[in-house]
Order: C-alpha cells, then structure tokens, then sequence
RNA sequence: GGUCCCAUCGUCUAGUGGCCUAGGACGCUGGCCUCUCACGCCGGAAACACGGGUUCGAAACCCGUUGGGACCA
C-alpha cells in the first residue's frame, strides 16, 4: 500500500477520552504501518460548543501517548472549500434549495410517524420548486436505487438501502454545513485513503457514500471499529471512572501501558499480551480487528501498568513522578525505588509508599495500630538499645539485633518485625523491614521506634 | 419503533473445517516462598448463547431464534 493517509478527526467539544484514542491508536498505527501519514483534524465547526480547552486537552493526549499528527488542520479554518464544492455540487445540479418552513417539516414527520412510513423528507421542492422567498437550506439530490454496499475492513461487506435515507441537508439555513457534508469534503481533500472511525458512524458512511458519488470521487477504505463499553456493558461514559485520557496520566499510569491496553480491546495476536508501540506496527492489522465490542477492563490495565512501570529505572521513575503527579520527591535511594516497585501498579501507589521516607512525619494508620501492643513497649525499647549500642549500621548486624530481642523476649520475629514496621512506615505492610530501616538510617529508625513506643503506653 | 452491527471462560482474546479433551492473559482461587504485603513459581475452577441444516467431520460455513449494542426518530 502506497501513500496511505489516515485521520483522526474530534470534535473539541469535551476532554478526549479512552474510546476517542484508541481511535486515534488504530489510525496511527495503520498509517505508520504503511510508512504514511497520520492527521489529526479538529473538527470545530460548532462554534458554540468547541473551546480551545479542549482543543490542547486533545493535543496533549495524543502527545503524552506518542501518537504523533504529520498535520494539524481545523475545520475552522477550512470553509471556502466547503463552499467552493458547493458551487460544484450545484453546477452538476447535485443539490437543490429546500424552502420548506419548520412547521411542514413537522406535520410531514408527525404524519408520517402516524402512518408508520419511514421518516423522510418529501422532496417537494424538488419536484414543485416553490418561488425562491425566505430561508432555504441545500439538500443532495437521492436518486440512487441500487443498494450502498460498504466494504468494510472490519465488519466485511455492509449493505443499506438508499431509500431509507433522506435527502441530505448539507447546507443549513443559517449558512453552516453539516457534518457529514464537512467530513466528506475534508476527507477528500485531504486525501485520506483510509477512513477509520467508530461503528457508531456506520450510517453517516452510507450517507457519506451517495456524497462522494455525487462529487464524482472514488471512497477510500473503510474500517468501522467497535466501541469500547464499560462494565456494565453500556457505552463507556463518565460513570465508569476517568472520562478524560489526562486522568490516567495523574493517576499515575504510563503511556505504553494505555496503547497497549488499547490496542488490545478488539484486537488480538496469537498468544502474545505485551505489545511495544514498534511491535504493534510490525503486528498490527485492521483486517484482524474483532468485530464486536470490547469491555473495559480495569483490572487488566492495571496489571499492564505495573508491568510497564517495573522495566523502569529508578530515575526513570522519580522524573515520571514529578512530570504526571506533578510532584518533586527530591534524593530517594535507587534501592528503596526497587523494594517498591514491584508492590506498585502505578506511579501514585509507588508515591504513596515513598512517602514514610520522603516526610519526616508519619502518621500510623489505624489499621497499623493494633501492630503495637502495650505489651511490646520493652521489647521495642530493648531493640533501640542493641541499636545504640553498636555502631554498625546494615542488614547482618539489624538481624542480629533482632534476632536478639525476640530470643530474650521469647517472641516470634513476627511480631517485633510488624511492630517495627507500623512504627517506621505507619503500614502493615512493607519491603522487607530489614532492608526498610537499613534505608532509613539509624537515627530516623530510632527516633520512630520510641514515639511508637510512647504511643503505645497510652 | 425503523435500519444496521455483534455473539468463545466474569473480562480481553487464540482459533480461518480434522492439530480442540477449546490455548493464553487479567481477575478469582489452592499451595510454595516468607518478618508483613507484593513479586516470583507450581496447581485449580471457569466459555464455543440456543435450534436447525451443510459435511465423513463443525467453535469455525449457511438459515432461523434469543440476547446485547449502535444509529435515526
């Protein structure tokens, strides 16, 4: 395949969200894929509704993703074209001006609902043209009789029936054009060879169809791909969690675990999970796209992410923190970094774990509280006392002095271990507490141990 | 309501007529490891929606039914 050009194409009319970039994942990925190009075109034409908020929020996603745009065009900026194809539509006599007043337009509906016929505009005046007075919109002509096949790459052939469809309003009486007539013109023009898009459009490509006919052109290649659904299994929506991509990336999840999550609802390769952006150009194809709708599944993501977040370095980790959380945590060791890794699936449960060594406080958590006793106030204070009295400071001599104090105490290493643990991280569960308070030196050790203790005589 | 789409474990999928006693992954679960929690390792439960065909043989092909979804109204 040569010159492949592919197009995401969002309304700026609310923050992009998972669905939105998954379709924006398949259309760069094939675009890629066939070494061509991949454009992002914002679709704001609806004045009244787009805001340039949203327009960064779809930049920035995209951008924090990886998916990279060969063009930005806003349909904004584009309508001398919409008006110069007009022109050719009218002088092909394509269209025609519909004087019809909003009440008729009703009575027929109303009427036609009562007959049950399918709902349609009449074609009056287009077979009674009317004395051209007041506001008109333009309509394309529908003569077609043969049924609109769609070759689809994901669903196979689609078939539809041209009488079921209106004639198109493509220029509103306002002087607006609609959407399917826009979407058409730009995709033309911009030479977008394959059209990838949710299934929910399935019934614009129909209309779209009887537009690039009446314009003379050939239609690109279409790939109608299924939505995602939430667990409920309706349409995914603010209901089931972050709408917006940008929550993900303060939640603290990594891009390469979202497109490969994405990619992967729809979509499958052998018995593979783990798919690089790279190898998912080498693997991906639209043709082995599923056709039914996927589920969101949360639980998967996150496991994806923890995967993703344990091939990086502690650096790596530490500048993740404070690009997406948006916090400085300043010197942590690599190896505390590395005890906690694995306990996390993103980067804000690994922050949240960080925090007993970062602050200097720390608060115990209630359900840490039963971890220390009344009872092992003396043990606590023996074990502060081999701490003292040895100068060394490291994994060998901590055990030692552990093992000491539960062996005088007749105790379980348990249970001075879990006293220990609640007192120096404020959790009841940790890394290995000897390698904990090897990192958290002596005297922050000490100094948590005995306010642990004083806690635990009141 | 009309039109269209879809249908393999709870979920994402592998499967393109015999390799299927249906494979993998998440989740769930039993065990090992163990100072707690994870990680890791070893096990387990769990699916071809239903009914007809086609075929020597159907998860796979065809037709219905049922169920889900989308769009339009």
């Amino acid at each position: 395949m040569n010159n492949v050009i592919t197009r995401f194409a969002p309304s700026p009319t609310g923050n992009l969200h998972i669905g939105g970039v998954r379709t924006a994942l398949y259309n760069y990925l094939i675009a890629k894929k066939y070494h061509g190009k991949f454009l992002l075109r914002i679709e704001d034409t609806d004045r009244e509704r787009s805001k340039e908020e949203y327009v960064q929020d779809i930049l920035q996603s995209l951008q924090w993703l990886n998916i990279t745009w060969d063009q930005l065009v806003f349909q904004s900026q584009r309508s001398d074209l919409y008006i110069n194809h007009l022109k050719i539509l009218e002088e092909k006599g394509s269209v025609y001006k519909c004087f019809c007043e909003k009440d008729r337009l009703e009575a027929l509906r109303k009427d036609q609902m009562e007959k049950k016929l399918p709902i349609k505009y009449d074609k009056k005046c287009l077979l009674n043209p009317a004395p051209n007075h007041g506001s008109f919109v333009y309509r394309l002509k529908n003569e077609r009789h043969e049924k609109i096949i769609i070759k689809d790459n994901v669903l196979g052939e689609v078939t539809f029936d041209p009488k079921e469809f209106d004639d198109l309003i493509i220029r509103r009486s306002d002087g607006t054009f609609t959407y399917n007539y826009v979407v058409v013109i730009d995709d033309i023009d911009l030479k977008i060879t394959h059209v990838i898009r949710g299934v929910d459009h399935l019934n614009n490509t129909a209309k779209q169809i009887l537009l690039y006919e009446a314009l003379g052109k050939s239609l690109p290649e279409f790939a109608h791909i299924p939505l995602i659904m939430g667990s409920d299994g309706k349409r995914l929506s603010k209901r089931h969690g972050a709408a917006s991509l940008l929550e993900y990336k303060t939640a603290g999840f990594l891009p390469e675990a979202l497109n490969n999550f994405l990619a992967r609802i729809g979509w499958g390769y052998k018995d593979e999970e783990i798919f690089t952006l790279d190898e998912l150009l080498q693997k991906f194809e639209l043709n082995s796209i599923n056709p039914s709708h996927g589920i969101f599944n949360y639980e998967k993501l996150l496991w994806l992410n923890g995967h993703y977040l344990s091939k990086k370095n502690p650096a790596e980790i530490i500048s993740l923190i404070k690009e997406q959380l948006g916090v400085a945590i300043g010197d942590v060791p690599a190896s505390l970094i590395e005890l906690i890794k694995p306990r996390s699936k993103t980067l804000q449960e690994l922050y949240d774990q960080l925090l007993f060594y970062v602050n200097d406080e720390i608060t115990i958590q209630d359900d840490a509280k039963k971890m220390i006793p009344p009872e092992m106030i003396k043990p606590a204070q023996d074990l502060i006392e081999e701490f003292k009295a040895n100068s060394e400071w490291n994994k060998q001599m901590l055990e030692q002095s552990f093992q000491k104090v539960i062996t005088k105490h007749s105790l379980k290493l348990v249970q001075l271990a879990q006293f220990v643990r609640a007192a120096v991280t404020g959790k009841k569960a940790s890394p290995g507490i000897f390698e904990i308070i090897e990192i958290l030196g002596k005297d922050r050790t000490i100094r948590r141990i005995e306010s642990a203790t004083h806690f635990g005589m009141e």
